[in-house]
DNA sequence: ATCACCACGTA
DNA sequence: CGTACGTGGTGATA
């Protein structure tokens, strides 16, 4: 029998396997929408169909632990008993897993009393007695001593579970220098400290190969153990029995009764209904056709899961036509532009029983203009480039009462649903028709733009009556009013000087340039300054610099270490790197900022609505929320931004410390709702009270100190975090925090009862009533959790202070608008406004900005607003 | 080409 | 062991 003839047997240990996926895959991302946990569910079956199409096996098995206790826990007590109970999150996964594999007809192997890798033993045992070529895959180096001539192992890599190594006879010595069958006596007297297998000490794999290949086996060690020098001999000695019991417990057994024998283990096919329904239960999509496919059932039947809906045939219809079909629709019409880039190329409609759509034309612009500018109810799906396609046309749409994107980000703003596909499927419970990208005559043809509107109209009726209140509110009432001002922002652009960019990056390019040079001579060589792996060797290897923080990769390069450095041990070079990377980098946001200016010499940037899991936007291509400030040079960036032809000057107006405002409301504290309301500096006042002195008394010192307090409050800082940031002992951190709750203990009682709050309910909530779910809260994971809570505290203040620009934004912009004001904002950077201001306006803008951002809420502490002026952003900002 | 990682800019 | 973002370079993968 050649080798390609032979039946070949694919065993899984899939705790260990789940368990590394576990770890190895971020929560956030695997949980469905009523907080199961999966992701050690996804990347178990992600590895494990990767690997049966990757090996085509004929038989096929999966084995599970069936508790913490089996023979070795009973034999060696303190077997794995210093490893923590597995996370809730985690057990919770495994019968779910086992579920997956049942309906994908994989057989599930667990016996009580027995670990996972006995079985593997055992089913790889008696297949290679039966002529079997098989593969273990297991995350357990203790398999290893199966490896054989029929027997190779796939061990995961440190990374996750994504990537297996191959162990043959061959690599197994190449990598531990013994034969398979001999790795569990080297581990015998290593130890093994996440079995809580103690070894003998100072002896490591480099000496235990050493001894077992002078003596030949493990055996003959022990018995000439007296013959052994050295610290290392002495200790094999005393823990000869250590040895003993370690190689009597990671001895896999191979003789396990099992209901099943590898002949039993044929591949069948899967039951496709039963993998789709699990599936859909987990919310496993793209996963589905990969499981087909590696079990040769049809990849492309994974797709018809969900139902498609027959949608109506949308009328095609001329100008007057499509005008008075939408003249006569009642109720919310659904509304979708096609566009070919940034222009509408046709429009559809619909209701939720029929549709109807035209090609975008002069005369059918003319005839639906009233329509869409009217207040009659539209829901769109994605709606700002449609309504920026429409404003280039000369239409201002009204009545916007929903953009189905936008609500579902609302709901689930940690995994928003990026396309109307995505909500078709979870509030529908169908497939959105589409065409086959990869075909040049698809099978399948797309939606209409007018059945995409009879989607959007279902889905948003669908969504609506999913909508907690509070989150309604939020829609109608800041993010949908939110979206049209955006709209105007991204359109208007701003006006940013090449000129002065292209000057400044010459400059900084000679500069750089230079830094570099210099960086060279002083090392003796070149080396790649933006290579931080390049310059690990430099610093740690060549110039045998102390370490730094640990990153994943290595040890840190970061602007914050080198500064550490180089207080200890100076080095010209360190210098000169960090000057080299201020140089660069200013460069590359230069130019890049250079690059986006457009042919009306004027950046426009693409707000993310649905960019943040807080509220905020975030901005991009480019970012101009991240524009430098803080030094002295940067700031010449920022003059770059400059007002436009047709205006006369540009305005900031910015919320100052909005967020401690925040949190002056929602704790109710009285000591700090006087600060604000008492004029004096925040800090200044916070200060004379933390440390007991008059205000004209508080030193930069300690005004620093609870500066950093504060801040560092609304983000969840620890003792220990406040006393790296101020370079204090964590001793006198502590001190200023108890000080500080002496005197403001209603914070800490709101911050506490906040996240306490969160717990329960599963969501923080801001002032207005915008919820994120945090599932993490009540995780039994110290790390997720902890994570969870610092965020849960900071959601509900951040959350709420985007809520108010928002509010304060749109309110802006639409009383410009009304009072005929050209005036118009441009910017948002969370809690600035910049705005464009027409000749002989100025009065009337301030008015309007300063009012309606210090009445967009009612707070128990007044909302200050500072307002610059300028020629450019730099000028104006302060 | 695509991805993870590092580093760094802002509020 | 401080929240929320986006970008660009490097170096390893495909």
């Amino acid at each position: 029998m050649t080798d390609a003839e032979k039946p070949t047997l694919l065993v899984v240990d899939g705790h260990s396997l789940a368990y590394r996926a576990f770890y190895a895959l971020p929560v956030d991302n695997f949980s469905t929408k009523d907080g199961q946990h999966t992701n050690g569910i996804y990347g178990f079956l992600s590895m494990f169909v990767n690997l049966v199409k990757a090996e085509q096996p004929t038989h096929l098995a999966v084995a599970f632990d069936t508790s913490r206790q089996s023979f070795r826990t009973r034999e060696y007590n303190e077997y794995k008993a210093n490893r923590s109970e597995s996370p809730a999150e985690f057990k919770g996964q495994i019968p779910l897993l086992q579920d997956c594999l049942r309906a994908m007809n994989v057989e599930v192997l667990a016996k009580e009393d027995f670990e996972a890798d006995d079985i593997l033993a055992t089913l790889a045992t008696e297949a290679s007695d039966a002529g079997f070529s098989v593969l273990v895959c297991s995350g357990d180096r203790d398999t290893i001593q199966l490896v054989n001539d029929d027997i190779t192992l796939l061990y995961p890599n440190v990374q996750g579970v994504s990537q297996l190594k191959r162990y043959d006879t061959d690599a197994v010595i190449e990598k531990y220098g013994l034969p398979p069958a001999q790795y569990p006596e080297i581990a015998a007297l290593v130890g093994e400290t996440s079995d809580n297998l103690p070894g003998v000490p100072k002896v490591g794999e480099k000496t235990a190969v050493k001894w077992l290949t002078q003596w030949g086996s493990l055996e003959a060690l022990l018995e000439n153990a007296d013959k052994i020098t050295g610290v290392a001999g002495n200790n094999l000695r005393e823990h000869l029995d250590d040895v003993k019991r370690n190689r009597a417990l990671n001895r896999l057994l191979r003789d396990v009764e099992l209901e099943k024998s590898p002949a039993d283990l044929v591949v069948q096919p899967i039951d496709t209904q039963a993998v789709r329904d699990i599936f859909a239960r987990l919310e496993f999509r793209t996963l589905l056709p990969r499981v087909f496919d590696a079990f040769g059932a049809d990849p492309a039947s994974a797709e018809p899961t969900l139902p498609t809906a027959k949608a109506p045939t949308a009328a095609v219809l001329g100008a007057d036509a499509i005008a008075a079909w939408a003249a006569e629709a009642t109720g919310t019409v659904g509304v979708t532009v096609d566009l070919f880039g940034k222009a509408p190329t046709r429009i559809g409609l619909a209701t939720d029983t029929a549709a109807a759509e035209a090609e975008w034309t002069g005369a059918v612009r003319d005839a639906l203009a009233g329509w869409l500018a009217s207040d009659a109810p539209k829901a769109f799906a994605a709606a700002k480039p449609q309504l920026k396609a429409l404003a280039r046309e000369g239409i201002d749409v009204g009545g916007i009462v929903d953009d189905v994107i936008l609500a579902g980000w609302l709901v689930r703003p940690s995994f928003p649903d990026k396309t109307l596909a995505d909500l078709v499927d979870r509030y529908l419970g169908e497939k959105l028709p589409e065409a086959d990208p990869t075909q040049l005559v698809p099978e399948t043809e797309g939606a209409t733009p007018g059945q995409l509107s009879w989607y959007v109209r279902r889905v948003s009726d669908a969504q609506r009556g999913d909508l907690p209140d509070s989150v309604a509110g939020v829609l109608d009432d800041i993010e949908l009013p939110t979206l049209s001002a955006l709209a105007d922002m991204e359109l208007a652009g701003v006006a940013v000087s090449h000129e002065k960019l292209a000057g400044f990056s010459g400059e900084l390019a000679a500069r750089a340039d230079e830094l570099a040079q210099q960086a060279y001579a002083s090392i003796g060589h070149e080396v790649n300054l933006g290579s931080p792996k390049q310059l690990q060797e430099v610093l740690f290897d060549e110039l045998q610099l102390p370490k730094t923080r640990k990153t994943k990769s290595g040890y840190t390069t970061d602007a914050a270490a080198l500064a550490d450095l180089q207080e200890n041990a100076h080095h010209p070079f360190l210098d000169l790197l960090l000057r080299h990377r201020e140089a660069t980098k200013l460069k590359q946001i230069i130019d890049a900022l250079d690059a986006a200016i457009g042919p009306d010499g004027r950046v426009h940037t693409t707000y993310v609505q649905t960019g943040s899991q807080t509220g905020r936007l975030s901005s991009t291509d480019p970012n101009l929320q991240n524009i430098p400030i803080r030094t002295e040079e940067s700031r010449r960036i920022r003059a770059a931004f400059q007002v436009g032809e047709g205006y006369e000057t540009l305005l900031t107006a910015d919320y100052s410390q909005i967020e401690m405002r925040i949190m002056a409301h929602l704790s109710g504290d009285p000591g700090l709702i006087e600060a604000f309301n008492s004029g004096e500096d925040l800090h200044r006042f916070v200060g004379s009270r933390v440390f007991g002195v008059e205000p004209s008394e508080v030193t930069p010192a300690m005004r620093t100190k609870v500066k950093a307090m504060s801040y560092g409050l609304v983000y969840g800082l620890s003792a220990f975090g406040l006393s790296k940031q101020l370079r204090i002992e964590q001793s006198e951190a502590k001190q200023l925090m108890l000080e500080y709750f002496a005197r403001f203990g209603a914070v800490r009682d709101y911050l506490r009862g906040s996240v306490e709050q969160a717990r329960q309910d599963g969501y923080t909530e801001t002032i207005f009533g915008r919820r994120r779910p945090f599932p993490d809260l009540t995780s039994m994971n110290r790390v997720l959790r902890e994570n969870a809570e610092r965020a849960a505290l900071n959601a509900p203040i951040q959350g709420s202070a985007a809520d108010i620009m928002k509010i304060a934004l749109f309110r802006i912009r639409d009383e410009l608008a009304s009072s005929g004001l050209r005036s118009r904002v441009l910017l948002q950077i969370h809690d600035e406004l910049v705005v464009e201001v027409a000749p002989g306006e100025w009065e009337a803008v301030e008015g309007v900005v300063r009012a309606r951002m210090a009445d967009a809420a009612d707070l128990s502490v007044p909302l200050d607003v500072q307002i610059g002026r300028g020629g450019d952003w730099d000028e104006a900002g302060h």
